[in-house]
DNA sequence: TTGTAAGCGTTATCAA
DNA sequence: TTGATAACGCTTACAA
């Protein structure tokens, strides 16, 4: 009675009830007199009972968990998205389990079998920058937990998803800098698998080419991983050539913010010599001078909706078979640091 | 049998065993012939057998679950003590449940109900600056669940506790602008019942006192919150008064941020006319203009000792009732924005 | 309106 | 060396 935390039984026996009695009055169940209701109800207040999930998980084959995999937690972007998925999450019966893969495809898969053995009815994921095949993401879906995938598509994976049309965000920021004036417009890319990658590249290159730009290979780096030194050395490629571009579309912005302090050590004043757009619209990016022109994306959103179309599917015993694919519109944000 | 997982039965029919000659085999249980063993195992193997948790979870009334309560995951500083935890934590038993209390004392109060129901095995926490009662740690304690205090002290808790040497961190920082020739230093403190501003607050002090230089109440100003935003108003009280300081000591970097963006918007030349010095060094403070001064916490050591306390906490069954209070020593890293 | 009993998947105890 | 059984806490037919 001392060991251990209340149960059924325990609220049974000082009721002289049986247990499924006491469970369904929790459970308001309609065969239950409104007196014992009454009782129950106010001795596991007083006792402050709390069900077994394990027991209860066991029974139902549900964890009642969901799993959300995302390549790391430092960007607004995905601890936005995070906090998204929590505010449609939490108000549920639903737990969540953050698992953060490093950007690393070896510490994704081992996370999706610590998830499928944990026996999460759920994963909402966003792969990580190493990511080229997706039969861990199969595997799950085999053991017919439903995949939810968000910003980062897996092409071929046969899920829901919810993404953002990068084409169109980098369309846009590198048309606008052809409009302002830019010449030499280059671009930084991110880790060449991603398909956010393959999609804002393919955004600039159509943009150059509809406003009969020429492509020039030698405008065009990609980095390693997202974060500032990343940047560094492929933003010193681009800007130590004779022929210095006069503009830059990075893939995100702490990559641009590298490119930024490249531009300014070269002495180059921005934006009068060199325009510099980023994508993402983190936050700090306001506050860095000049401020970063940038791609706004509705990463609150994304969470939310991932989450919902997730929980969704729950609801409806993941029977449905067609999968949605949901595409949200980015937007240029213009600062100080393009004309 | 096609239904739903593999379960230890389903191996014990293939191979005419009982379960549990099947559990045993399967945990290397002494008594259980090698070949058994290896034909258990092979198969296993094959079926992709993976133990049911919850089954495990309720016999042994352990979770294997591990809860983490942050106030946000934003800054680098809380996702690195994150990976401090995850680097320790991953490879043992034990998952990890990521909760983010968004600073809110009432969040945080519904985060510690929701892992106590949930039966997690432990749980690390750094309080939301909202938080001044300790009743729900308290009551975890109660349940047997051991707590973990990191980063953020919870005065009069009892428990084991991993802290920065917050004063030591501020009166450094305080002591080199004075050293540095500033004669006018102010202090933008954190929200008010947070020991970390405490502690820095009184190194500020300390060090303005033992160096013989007067406490100007109209110097310090206070922070609701941590954020870029929430430093804007309290730095432009400091710097829009008469007598405008000549040195600034905020609670953290994003604080330091706000304070040179008034600054400069001010007029003030940083570090010619002000000297301003942040905490945390976050990453993306040594690319602002001009690199930003700072105090450094071994963030990602605090968050592997915090998990190994914990799990060593786990391992004896809680028994012991010393608890540990380790302290770390922070650094002042001196950039660009300081004399 | 309530109680009984079975079962979820696993391990530990006892017996064979 | 292996098997049968009970137990963990809960829900749900089925019975009363």
């Amino acid at each position: 009675m001392r060991k251990g935390r209340v149960t059924l039984k325990d609220i049974a026996v000082k009721l002289n009830l049986s247990p499924s009695t006491v469970s369904r009055a929790l459970n308001d169940h309609p065969a239950i007199g409104d007196s014992t209701k009454k009782a129950v109800k106010r001795l596991a207040e007083v006792l402050d009972y709390q069900p077994n999930p394990m027991a209860l998980g066991l029974l139902q084959k549900k964890s009642h968990t969901i799993g959300v995999i995302v390549p790391e937690i430092t960007s607004h972007f995905f601890s936005a998205i995070i906090t998204g998925i929590q505010d449609v999450v939490g108000p549920t019966q639903y737990n969540i389990m953050i698992c953060i893969s490093n950007e690393s495809f070896e510490e994704e898969v081992t996370l999706v079998k610590k998830l499928s053995r944990m026996r999460v009815d759920g994963i909402l994921v966003s792969p990580a920058s190493g990511t080229k095949s997706f039969e861990h993401f199969q595997n799950l879906q085999k053991n017919e937990i439903p995949v939810v995938v968000f910003d980062r598509d897996c092409p071929g994976l046969d899920s829901d998803k919810v993404l953002v049309d990068d084409y169109s965000g980098a369309y846009q920021a590198v048309e606008y800098l052809i409009h302002s004036g830019c010449k030499k417009i280059a671009h930084l890319g991110g880790p060449l698998n991603l398909s956010t990658t393959k999609h804002r590249m393919q955004g600039y290159l159509d943009a150059l080419e509809k406003n009969n730009m020429p492509i020039r290979k030698e405008y065009i780096q990609h980095v390693q991983g997202f974060s500032h030194n990343d940047g560094l050395k492929p933003a010193k490629k681009l800007l130590n050539q004779t022929d210095v571009p006069d503009a830059i579309f990075a893939i995100n912005d702490n990559i641009a913010t590298s490119a930024m302090h490249i531009a300014k050590k070269n002495g180059l004043r921005i934006p009068e010599d060199i325009s510099i757009v980023g994508f993402d619209d983190e936050p700090h990016s306001t506050y860095f001078s000049p401020s970063l022109s940038t791609v706004w994306q509705p990463v609150y959103s994304m969470g939310m909706l991932s989450a919902r179309i997730l929980l969704k599917r729950l609801k409806d015993n993941n029977v449905a078979k067609n999968f949605r694919e949901e595409i949200f519109k980015p937007e240029l944000v213009v600062r100080a640091s393009s004309k």
